[in-house]
DNA sequence: CCGGTCACCTGAGTGC
DNA sequence: TGCACTCAGGTGACCG
């Protein structure tokens, strides 16, 4: 979580850092590492799903973490930066990417980047080409912070069905498949409804149920950023999905069977019961 | 401009 | 038990 990582790095200067794969680095490939070493942290913010390494320098690091990424935290291993992880017994952090250390003159910190399937992205820019990136986006409010009426306004200018609105990133920024199911399955919305049919009532609803299980997500998850020594497995939120992955088992409404679709060409699990 | 499909990548899950 | 196979996720590229 950017907070998370705010807390601990904010104020703080990069004096070392390893690239295992380097695919993961977008952009400037070459001087990677040596643009990153000597920046001085200023602030670690979120836009999206985007985490923003913003410098001293006005030049900064953005991350997009995808599905398996993650930023842990711990100390320096002292053994080799290895450029595989099949070797089970490394200080290493399971599948590192990269590795950032930081310094506060006293203190140091290390932040890894792990990420298990490697569709993640590093990218660095210059204070002039930042803006311009983010621009490029075209990102909507963010999920947690979007009023009633906004969200009931973007929502309904579109006449696809709803499940794939949540997912476009340009009208709601923050929101993936896992949680787009669970927060219309909450709600009691079908899917398959077309956004523009929903009422007020229901869009507002929806909200509720969106930025509550995203909360509860993040408190649960809690641990993007973690002591790697006490990271163990996946975090719990997973144990309290409702439908997500469920296709086919009971409904904990109802004990109706959930259904499973493609909507938009994504996996959607709802009840046909209890969603309408 | 729009919707649809694929590639990227690996581990978990399934079926035999 | 073990092997082959499918599937999942977010996004950008590509195509009709």
């Amino acid at each position: 979580m950017a907070s998370d990582l705010n807390r601990l790095v904010a104020g703080k200067t990069i004096e070392d850092v390893k690239v295992s794969f380097w695919p993961i680095v977008a952009t400037d490939h070459d001087s990677f590492i040596k643009h990153l070493i000597g920046q001085k942290v200023r602030s670690v913010t979120r836009l999206g799903k985007w985490v923003k390494f913003n410098f001293r320098s006005e030049s900064s690091l953005l991350a997009h973490l995808k599905m398996t990424g993650q930023f842990i935290s711990g100390p320096w291993p002292s053994d080799e930066f290895p450029n595989k992880f099949s070797d089970a017994s490394s200080a290493w952090p399971p599948h590192a990417r990269a590795a950032f250390l930081f310094s506060d003159g006293k203190r140091k910190e290390a932040i890894f980047y792990s990420d298990v399937r490697k569709f993640g992205r590093l990218r660095l820019f210059d204070k002039s080409s930042v803006d311009g990136f983010l621009k490029s986006l075209k990102l909507g409010p963010d999920a947690l912070t979007i009023s009633r009426q906004d969200f009931h306004n973007r929502i309904v200018g579109s006449k696809k069905p709803i499940k794939q609105v949540l997912l476009d990133q340009t009208v709601l920024a923050g929101l993936g498949n896992i949680y787009a199911d669970e927060s219309l399955f909450a709600a009691g919305l079908s899917p398959h409804r077309k956004a523009r049919e929903l009422a007020e009532q229901e869009s507002g609803r929806l909200l509720v149920e969106i930025k509550r299980i995203l909360i509860e997500a993040i408190e649960n998850r809690g641990s993007t950023v973690d002591n790697y020594q006490s990271l163990e497995g996946p975090g719990s939120y997973q144990s309290s999905h409702q439908v997500y992955g469920k296709g086919g088992r009971l409904c904990p409404k109802c004990s109706g069977a959930l259904v499973r679709t493609i909507i938009g060409g994504r996996s959607s699990v709802h009840c046909p019961n209890c969603q309408s």
